[in-house]
DNA sequence: CAGCATCCTCACAGATACTG
DNA sequence: CAGTATCTGTGAGGATGCTG
């Protein structure tokens, strides 16, 4: 009963530090709304991300497989990132929050 | 076109205010479990949260409105807290979350 | 173009002690 | 019982400059 919740909460983190911090959510978010996104693009739409930020951040979504990185060996380099199968069924997830953030936030403005 | 990817993000910024945090999903979900806990039963379930982020996370979530505190003036005394009709909006998401995690711990497990 | 290497800051969180 | 108060520290994230 209680050790239920306590494995709820373990997994729970457990997903948490698979979406959690600043950009996650944004950089799965624009990877599946574009399927397919080069470095500087996504570095132009996730606005105010420093290149340290972004790289470090694409390592631990490909380390923990939610993006897949194509590097295709020729000069200037070119890199292509797209969401693998499991990261594409986190994005039901991001809708969610998506939908009830507009719906949230449009609530708080009548008042 | 691009705009609206921004906004996304913006809405995705504002719902992670509100439930990102290391506790913030933890709360709910005890919540949720448990219809109603005393600040106590929170205490004891959320194992290794101090009175400071307990106390501090509680009050972020009151003031986003997830989260209803019932207080009774008697000595000792008793608080009740509860999830509100916003934050019961969050559980079906937290449990993808939760069904997702439990999932892909397993797979992991097989390797 | 797609990063890497450094240095730095500050907010989130932990620990401990006390109280109406 | 349900907190408050205070001090401390760690690591996520920011800023800047450089490179194959």
């Amino acid at each position: 009963m209680n050790k239920n919740i306590k494995k709820d909460i373990c997994v729970l983190d457990f997903a948490f530090q698979r979406i959690g911090g600043k950009y996650k959510g944004r950089i799965l978010w624009a990877l599946s709304k574009h399927t397919v996104m080069r470095y500087g693009e996504l570095s132009r739409e996730i606005s105010d991300i420093s290149t340290k930020m972004l790289t470090q951040t694409l390592r631990e979504l490909e380390m923990d497989n939610l993006i897949h990185r194509e590097m295709y060996p020729q000069v200037p380099p070119k890199v292509e990132y797209s969401l693998t199968k499991t990261g594409k069924e986190l994005i039901p997830f991001i809708k969610y929050l998506v939908d009830w953030g507009y719906k949230k936030m449009a609530e708080e403005n009548e008042n």
